[in-house]
DNA sequence: AAACGCATTCAAAGCGATTTCAATTTTTGA
DNA sequence: TCAAAAATTGAAATCGCTTTGAATGCGTTT
C-alpha cells in the first residue's frame, strides 16, 4: 500500500493525500477526514526510507555501544528509558556495537557519512573525549550522557558525581570511619574523576589523608571488585568502609567482606552508588545496602527528550542538566568498628 | 558529498561511479581504482536513505523489547553478539521500546507497514506466541530466539532448557536432594515450560513425587527469587536444593539462604542458569556457583548469522538450531544434608 | 459581468541512490 | 582492413515520498 496507491483509491492527488496525512491546513475537513479514514482502513503507513530521502530527516537516533566494557546492565536500562519517549515520536533507535576503539570511531564516521541518523548520544566520557571531538567535527548533532571538557559547547545531562561522593564519603567520616576505600571507575572517564574529586574533598575537610591503596579504578564488575575488595581488606589498617561505583561491584565487595569472616554493616560498611535495577534491588538486599541512587532509566527518558529539543533547533549552549543524586541510608553503612 | 558531486569530480558517470563501487564486472578495473580511491579520500558513504528506497532493502533488523519485564542485563549481552555480527554486513539494529502487550504488537505493525526493517529478532516466546504468529501474516522474516508451537515453519535458535533442567535435577537427586525446588520463569514461556518439563522428567525417573509448593513461576530478579525461596525455605520439611532460572534469580535465592542462616553448598545445595554475564561470573562467586551455561552473547551473533541466511533466501524451514546446554559443577552444590 | 480573493486541489520537480537500456569505444577474427 | 563481438560508459527511468508553483472552482466585490 502505497501513498499512490491509496490516492487512486481515494480519486485524489499524492499531493493531497499526503498533505491531508501531515495535517497541512490548505486541506479541506472532509478531505482530511475521508483520507485518514482510508489510511487507517487500508493500513497506510509512509515507506520509512522514502519519506527519509525526501524530508532529509533520518527520523532515527544512532548509538554505539562498546562491546566488552562498556555494554553492561545499565545500558538496557538507559535504552529502556530513552526507547519509551522516542517512540511516541517515530524516532527509531539505531545501535552499533564495536569491539575496539579504532572501530569505535570509524562507526561514528560511517554514521556520520550515510546520514543513517540524525543525531547521537554518547555515554561514559572521557575528560578529553575524541568520539565527542569527532561528532562536532562532523557537525552530527548528539547529547552526552556525563560530561566533557572541551572547548566547543556540548549539550549533556549527567549526575552530579561529584557532590553524590562527598555527602557519602562524609557521612562515613561522620560515622567514625578514617579508612575508607573507594572503588572507582577506570581513569580518565568523567564520572570517575568527579567521583575522586569529590572524595578527595570530604577527606581534606576533615583532614584525613588520602592513602592510594584505598583507591581502585577497575570495571564495574563483580569480578574485579571482589578482587580488590579482597587485597584492600588485608592491608593493616584494614579499611572500614568501602565506596562501591555500581551494584555489581557491591556485590563483589559483599562477597570479599563475607569469605574475609566480617559482617557487612558492622565490621565494614559500604555506600554503593545504584543505577537502579528492577532485577536488583538494594532494598532488598540482606544487609539492605545504603546508596547513592540515581535512575539510570530515567536519565534516558530524559536524554530523548533533550535530543528532541536539540534536534528541534534549540541551541546546544542551552542544554545542559545537572542531577542531584540521593543519598539512602540502609544497614550496611553503621559506626566505625572500636579496635 | 553526494554520488553525484563523486562522478563530477572524477568525470564520470553516477551509473559507472554506483558500479565500480558496488563491485560490478563491467567496469574497466583502472577506472574502478580511480573510483574506490576517490571515494575513501573524499569519504563518501552513500546515503542510506537514498540507498535503501533505490534497492527496496531497508538494511536494518528490528528488535522490540518490552520495557518492564524483558529488557533486564540479558539484551545487553544479546545485542553484542547480534551487533558484531552485524555491523560487518553494514546492517543497522533498530530497538524499539515498548511499555505493554497491545503496544506490542501496535509496533510489529507499525515496522512492518514501513519498511523500517527487513526481518525482525523475536524473543522470549510463548508457547502459543501471538506476535511471531502477526510477523508471519505480515510476511516479515523473523528469526525466534527460542521455539514456539505454530502450525507454519519458523526459523529458530533455541537452548535446550528440557536437557539443561534434566541433567541438572538428575545431577541434585544423584547428590541425594529429594526436596529440590524450582525457581522458574513466568507460565506459558516456552522456555519455562521446557525447563520444567526436563525438572519433572528427572523427577519422575526416580520417582520422586513433584510437589507443587517448591515450584516458582515469576520474573528473574533478584527480589522476587528472595522471597520466593525465603517462603520456601520456610517449609517443612525444606527444600535442600535449589535450581535457580537466571544469575539474578541465584542472587536472591543466595540471601535467603544466608538470612535463614544456612550456608550455600552444604546445608542447601544451587544449580543456577548462566546466561554469561561479563560483570557476573559463576566462578568467582563465594562459593563458586554450580550453573547450567550457555552464552546469551553467542546466541545472539549465531542469530545474527541465521538472520542473514534467512534474507539470503534460506528457507525457514531449514534453519533451526538447538544448542546443548553445558553443566559446571562447582562448590554451590553438595550432598543433600542428613537430618 | 468582469475582476478579485480565497479555499482546494493537482502536476511535476525534487531527494540520492540503483538499474535498464542504449551508446560508444575497443578488441577480435576473417 | 573492416565488420562483428566484447568491453566499457552514460542517459534516463525508477524507488515512494514531500513540496513548489500553478490551476481550478466559487462566492464577493465593484
Amino acid at each position: 500500500m502505497r501513498l499512490k496507491d491509496l490516492a487512486e483509491h481515494l480519486g485524489l492527488s499524492q499531493t493531497t493525500v499526503s498533505r491531508a496525512l501531515n495535517g497541512y491546513p490548505e486541506v479541506k475537513e472532509a478531505t482530511r477526514l475521508r483520507v485518514s479514514e482510508a489510511a487507517l482502513e487500508l493500513g497506510y503507513r509512509p515507506n520509512a526510507s522514502a519519506l527519509r530521502l525526501a524530508t532529509g530527516r533520518a527520523g532515527a537516533v544512532g548509538m554505539v555501544l562498546r562491546g566488552a566494557d562498556e555494554l553492561g546492565p545499565h545500558m538496557s536500562e538507559f535504552l529502556s528509558g530513552l526507547g519509551g519517549r522516542m517512540a511516541t515520536q517515530d524516532i527509531d533507535i539505531v545501535v552499533t556495537t564495536v569491539a575496539s576503539q579504532q572501530e569505535e570511531l570509524a562507526a561514528y564516521r560511517r554514521l556520520a557519512a550515510s546520514q543513517r541518523v540524525d543525531a547521537m548520544i554518547l555515554h561514559s566520557p572521557t575528560l578529553k573525549d575524541e568520539r565527542a571531538e569527532l561528532l562536532m567535527d562532523l557537525k552530527v548533532p548528539f547529547v552526552l550522557h556525563g560530561r566533557t571538557n572541551s572547548t566547543r559547547p556540548v549539550a549533556w545531562l549527567d549526575i552530579d558525581n561529584t557532590g553524590s561522593l562527598e555527602r557519602a564519603t562524609s557521612h562515613l567520616l561522620d560515622l567514625g570511619h578514617r579508612r575508607i576505600a573507594l572503588l572507582n571507575g577506570v581513569k580518565g572517564r568523567t564520572f570517575a574523576e568527579h567521583r575522586e574529586l569529590g572524595y578527595m574533598a570530604a577527606l581534606s575537610a576533615r583532614g584525613v589523608p588520602f592513602d592510594p591503596a584505598l583507591m581502585g579504578n577497575t570495571a564495574f564488575t563483580d569480578e574485579v571488585a571482589f578482587r580488590t575488595a579482597q587485597s584492600m581488606l588485608e592491608l593493616r589498617p584494614r579499611p572500614t568502609a568501602f565506596l562501591a561505583g555500581s551494584m555489581m561491584t557491591a556485590l563483589g565487595v559483599f562477597r570479599a567482606i563475607r569469605q574475609a569472616g566480617m559482617t557487612l554493616g558492622t565490621d565494614v560498611s559500604m555506600i554503593a552508588h545504584d543505577d537502579v535495577f528492577p532485577y536488583l534491588n538494594a532494598d532488598n538486599m540482606y544487609p539492605t545496602m545504603s546508596t547513592t541512587r540515581s535512575s539510570i532509566r530515567q536519565a534516558g527518558s530524559r536524554i530523548a527528550e533533550l535530543l528532541l529539543q536539540l534536534l528541534g533547533g534549540k541551541p546546544v549552549s542551552e542544554i545542559h542538566e545537572l542531577w542531584p543524586v540521593e543519598l539512602v541510608l540502609r544497614e550496611s553503612s553503621g559506626p566505625a568498628p572500636l579496635f
